[in-house]
RNA sequence: UGGGGUGUCGCCAAGUGGUAAGGCACAAGGUUUUGAUCCUUGCAUGCGUUGGUUCGAAUCCAGCCACCCCAGCCA
């Protein structure tokens, strides 16, 4: 497992606590109220491992964690695997790291529906003796057409009444391997007639002879997840199964399954058989999905982007994954202040981008140290300075933060500015250097531009300024510089390369049925890369932090991936807010 | 067209019969050696729509409209 101590990046960790009312909360409230559970509270996240966590399972996580530590209960991590065919241990390792990342502990052992599957067969038996279940030789393509549609009900499968012991012996020889894949299946017998397609006979084991990632060749029948998932939670003792709303209809599966079982022998098969508490069935409840606008959080398709290289991988610091909201700069703190922000309802929506910068840029502002570092250079030799000039100035970390204490900054003669900090005929309301003009040198002096060298061809070489020696940490006399750049020493400063990454879909909503294929809708500079950035050198020395905010420019943090020891790769998390 | 859901400010979202919280975004001021942060102010006579009940309705009732989910041996 990962170290939980590493969860936050921030200083304080502080999530925020200010939380409000959903109609989850309330519910719990009522329960516990009404002492439906004993006082307890158990909840549990079930992904399945067929890919990497995104920003909307991080909703769950934070939902199901955080009503379950709020009311003193637990929540379990089980993967819901039971559709081996997608599934890899590649991804249970990074579910695991991304949850514990986080910042989120589960109650005792990671679970797997997996381990349950010798229970899911006896209860299926116990199905099948009740007359509940019985084997089907249907196919696929026949089962369909039985299945009526939605205006008109089905037909009962010419198999649904089999005797219970032929029924029992199919079953027994589905296990034993003895039919090939899709040959038969075990359905429950409910009501080919229901309005909810998904009562009418609704399949419960199908045979695949394909290895599991967890329990190998052992098994060749494996249960669906409407079976698996009740039974699951049930075994777990689970109170309130939160899952989104796509499962609403199956909700009343999810009940009738539980409720054709004997409940004292699913008593006595969950985690509470050994305790006195009084046995109570779970509960699912659903609400909506995240889905943010610029963004595609359908895994099928961020499994696609991967697969053909749309981008470099799951942690691509452009996917809406975990793991690369990590790698991007975002913090635990400020993904569990989103998700917090945007509250928990039944109404399908779309959430803005704004707000999820929102959360990162507040976290980092107050946690970042600063530091400057200019990503399109020109040169501003500082005239009256003699070339030995070396001055080192200290600067705070944080304006605002003093505990962040203070650095050293070298002065030189030579320096580098951002190309856009310059304009020789300005544009209104530019207030950065300009020829003739003055500008204050973040941490430093003031400075005064009287020539700007160009080549032949008219190209910007460099500027020459002088310096104001009466301006280190106060303001000139008799004028008012309103402009502050930031700056770096020529000499001192070390080079360095930049990842500007930006939104990877430039329509609103990619997920969108009008949009046949992603592809339309890439943006094309989602990633830029700028290699020949000057940074001040504090941030490469022992012990330097790894994000920063660059004064001016926007939150940076190292790519520990990509980056060398004589090659620093800084990814762009989040640009400062720009209201001019 | 069957069943199940949802409609409150540009985006989230509280609200459960007593006269529309909050956040994001946006706008205008102020502070500022980051055009950042921070502070202050503004931002729904209105709750999909039409009727009804009531002293009083976003909240209750009826009709209508719009959108979402379900016809995998996926989850």
């Amino acid at each position: 497992m990962t170290d939980q101590k590493n969860a936050s990046t921030t200083l304080d960790g502080a999530v925020d606590s200010s939380t409000s009312s959903n109609f989850i909360r309330s519910k719990i409230a009522h329960d516990l109220k009404e002492e439906k559970h004993c006082g307890r509270v158990h909840t549990r996240f079930p992904p399945e491992p067929n890919g990497y966590l995104h920003i909307g399972h991080a909703k769950s996580i934070c939902l199901n964690f955080g009503v379950a530590a709020e009311n003193s209960g637990l929540c379990n991590l089980r993967f819901d695997d039971t559709n081996p065919e997608k599934e890899s241990q590649e991804y249970v390792d990074a579910i695991k790291e991304s949850i514990s990342w986080l910042g989120f502990q589960w109650n005792g052992d990671v679970r797997y529906s997996s381990n349950y599957f010798e229970q899911l067969y006896a209860f299926a038996l116990q199905l099948i003796e009740s007359g509940k279940a019985y084997v089907c030789d249907l196919g696929a393509n026949e089962m369909r057409e039985y299945r009526g549609s939605l205006t008109e009900p089905g037909r009962n499968s010419p198999h649904r009444d089999r005797s219970i012991e032929e029924n029992r012996d199919l079953f027994e020889r589905m296990r034993a391997g003895e039919f090939a894949d899709g040959a038969c299946s075990l359905r429950a017998k409910i009501d080919m007639a229901s309005p909810n397609v998904n009562m009418r006979d609704p399949v419960l084991y199908r045979i695949r002879h394909i290895e599991h990632h967890q329990t190998g060749s052992q098994w060749c029948i494996y249960p669906t997840y409407d079976y698996t998932h009740c039974i699951s939670d049930a075994i777990e003792g689970i109170t309130h199964s939160l899952c989104t709303l796509e499962f609403e209809g199956h909700r009343p599966l999810y009940d009738w399954i539980l409720n054709s079982l004997d409940i004292a022998s699913i008593a006595a098969a969950s985690d509470l058989a050994s305790t006195d508490n009084d046995y109570v069935l779970p509960q699912q409840t659903e609400f909506a999905k995240l889905k943010l606008n610029y963004t595609i959080v359908g895994k099928r398709k961020l499994k696609e982007m991967v697969e053909t290289n749309v981008v470099e991988g799951w942690d691509d610091p452009r996917m809406p994954t975990l793991a690369g909201l990590r790698r991007r700069g975002f913090t635990a703190t400020a993904i569990r202040n989103f998700c917090e922000s945007v509250g928990v309802a039944r109404n399908d929506s779309i959430v803005d981008l704004g707000m999820l910068e929102h959360a990162i840029r507040d976290d980092l502002d107050k946690n970042s140290p600063r530091a400057m570092c200019v990503l399109n250079p020109v040169t501003v030799v500082l005239t009256n300075l003699p070339d030995e000039h070396l001055e080192i100035l200290s600067m705070a970390n944080h304006p605002k933060v003093d505990e962040m204490g203070r650095r050293s900054v070298p002065l030189t003669k030579r320096i580098v500015i951002d190309a856009s900090d310059f304009q020789e005929v300005p544009v209104q309301g530019f207030k950065r250097l300009i020829a003739g003009g003055e500008v204050r040198l973040r941490g430093a002096y003031v400075i005064k531009c009287i020539d700007v060298i160009k080549d032949e061809a008219g190209k910007l070489i460099e500027l020459h300024c002088r310096v104001d020696l009466d301006t280190l940490g106060k303001k000139p006399e008799g004028r008012k510089v309103k402009g502050v750049i930031h700056w770096v020493s020529e000499a001192k400063g070390i080079t360095l390369s930049v990842r500007l990454y930006d939104r990877l879909f430039n329509v609103e909503n990619p997920e969108s049925k009008d949009i046949k294929d992603f592809r339309e809708c890439l943006n094309e500079d989602s990633l830029v890369e700028i290699t020949s950035c000057i940074a001040e050198p504090s941030i490469a020395e022992e012990g330097a932090s790894s994000s920063y905010q660059f004064e001016r420019e926007g939150y940076y943090c190292l790519d520990e991936k990509d980056s060398s020891e004589n090659k620093l790769i800084f990814n762009r998390t989040i640009t400062l807010r720009d209201s001019w």
